[in-house]
DNA sequence: TCTGGGGTCCTCAGACGA
DNA sequence: TCTGTCGTCTGAGGACCC
């Protein structure tokens, strides 16, 4: 918690349509066309969706197959998560060329303290279109930038500077919309509710109730009421936003908290022991991406989401760390045994929280059932080896001895399958020939 | 209309020890 | 010794973000 400064010296940097962008930077024969990238199967969405296709009315997390009917000439990409997070990195980098407080939302999205930066590069004002500037020099990408007190009114800032997609046309952004201490309460009260960070449909519901439809609304209420409509944290929370009020900082260094792997299936699943072999194949996977980040963690949870969307979780804690596919796969599939999976499985995932440093360091006895303290050493010594084989090789070239059967091998690695399954490809997997 | 994947944070309930 | 209270941990679920 720190005092808000008296000036706006936060920038929120939001690249426009980063994904479609970075497309069309390896493909500029589509540039001016409706282009999508995400998932092209039935139950895929989209991730991302240029402005051309934008004015038919596609937006982000839309369902693909509703993208296809409002937009049927759209261009369909699959997307690439390795080139986005090489792009991203290296448009952090410009960032953080201003200043060292970037924090990062997501991929194309940060947060940027330039309160120190001002005698080297100029006001916050100047440094939000010097960083616009470089960013279309260097990496031929756009991004629109919030200048403000505060991160949230600077996230705002950067909305309101975006193009407008609409049925006639495509209305460009201001680029940078600065939004000045004596401004905000102006700007902020006439917006829907929902433009404030934490309003979902839910919350929405909620307040619909109590007849708020603006943040003008909001601030009007006595806190108690929301409180009582939102509970303690939220209500407060969105109380203080409703005045323009957001003591939160600029953290430029993140703590990872969890990580796992989860994945819709084209088709639902219906036996365990299909699951059981999905879930080995998932424990891998997050296992060699927390040894990657240098984590192991103890609690495992278990996802299953049904047919009819139903989604429960099951988790356990273990005395000791985990980071090897073999223990948190155990962990898995005994939660996993206290489900029927009959009604059908949609959705399976695997995930590992209450991480602490050191990956390796950390295996313990529990990572090699049955085997005696020289075999935690020779477990240690042989999954460090899989990594570097798999580093230089690739993800696929050593596997779970379970998953090497006669339907053939697939590893997933990060943004494989980021926005839903590929039809084609996972039947194919299901019905070999 | 039919809903992905990877996360974070919050709430609530139950167990447990001081 | 029993009971009530409080804090903490764990597990489950929900909501939200990009």
């Amino acid at each position: 918690m720190s005092e808000e400064p008296a000036k706006p010296a936060i920038l929120h940097v939001d690249m426009d349509a980063f994904f479609v962008s970075c497309e069309l930077r390896r493909r500029p024969e589509l540039r001016g066309l409706p282009v999508v990238v995400g998932g092209t199967g039935n139950r895929g969405v989209v991730a991302a969706a240029s402005y051309e296709a934008r004015m038919h009315g596609v937006h982000s997390a839309m369902p693909s197959v509703r993208a296809r009917r409002l937009c049927p000439q759209a261009v369909f990409l699959p997307g690439d998560h390795h080139l986005y997070g090489q792009v991203s990195r290296e448009v952090m980098d410009v960032f953080r060329s201003y200043t060292p407080l970037v924090e990062p939302l997501s991929l194309d999205e940060a947060f940027l303290d330039v309160a120190g930066a001002e005698r080297l590069h100029g006001t916050a004002v100047e440094i939000a279109h010097a960083i616009r500037a470089e960013v279309l020099e260097r990496q031929q990408l756009r991004c629109s930038v919030g200048v403000a007190r505060t991160k949230f009114l600077a996230k705002l800032g950067s909305q309101a500077a975006k193009p407008v997609p609409s049925p006639a046309g495509i209305e460009p952004g201001l680029g940078v919309k600065v939004i000045a201490a004596d401004e905000e309460i102006a700007f902020l009260h006439p917006l829907p509710v929902e433009a404030l960070w934490g309003v979902g449909p839910a919350t929405r519901r909620r307040l619909d109730r109590l007849a708020v439809h603006t943040v003008g609304d909001l601030a009007a209420l006595p806190e108690e009421t929301v409180v009582a409509a939102l509970g303690r944290a939220n209500g407060r929370h969105l109380h203080q936003l409703a005045h323009a009020i957001d003591p939160r900082s600029v953290e430029p260094d993140q703590k990872l908290k969890s990580v796992g792997h989860e994945e819709t299936f084209a088709a639902d699943h219906h036996r365990r022991d299909t699951l059981r072999r999905e879930l080995v194949r998932m424990a891998d996977a997050t296992a060699a991406r927390l040894r990657d980040s240098g984590f192991a963690g103890r609690t495992v949870t278990l996802k299953i989401r049904f047919g009819d969307f139903r989604t429960i979780t099951r988790s356990r804690t273990v005395p000791d760390a985990v980071a090897s596919g073999a223990a948190i796969a155990r962990v898995a599939k005994e939660l996993l045994d206290g489900v029927d999976p009959a009604p059908g499985v949609r959705l399976l995932g695997v995930s590992v929280s209450g991480l602490v440093e050191g990956a390796t360091r950390q295996l313990t006895l529990d990572d090699v059932s049955g085997s005696g303290a020289s075999g935690t050493a020779a477990w240690d010594d042989a999954t460090q080896a899989v990594d570097r084989i798999r580093a230089r090789f690739g993800a696929g070239a050593v596997v779970p001895a379970t998953l090497a059967g006669p339907d053939g091998i697939r590893v997933t690695r990060r943004g494989d399958q980021q926005w839903g399954p590929d039809d084609v490809a996972d039947s194919a997997r299901r019905n070999p020939r």
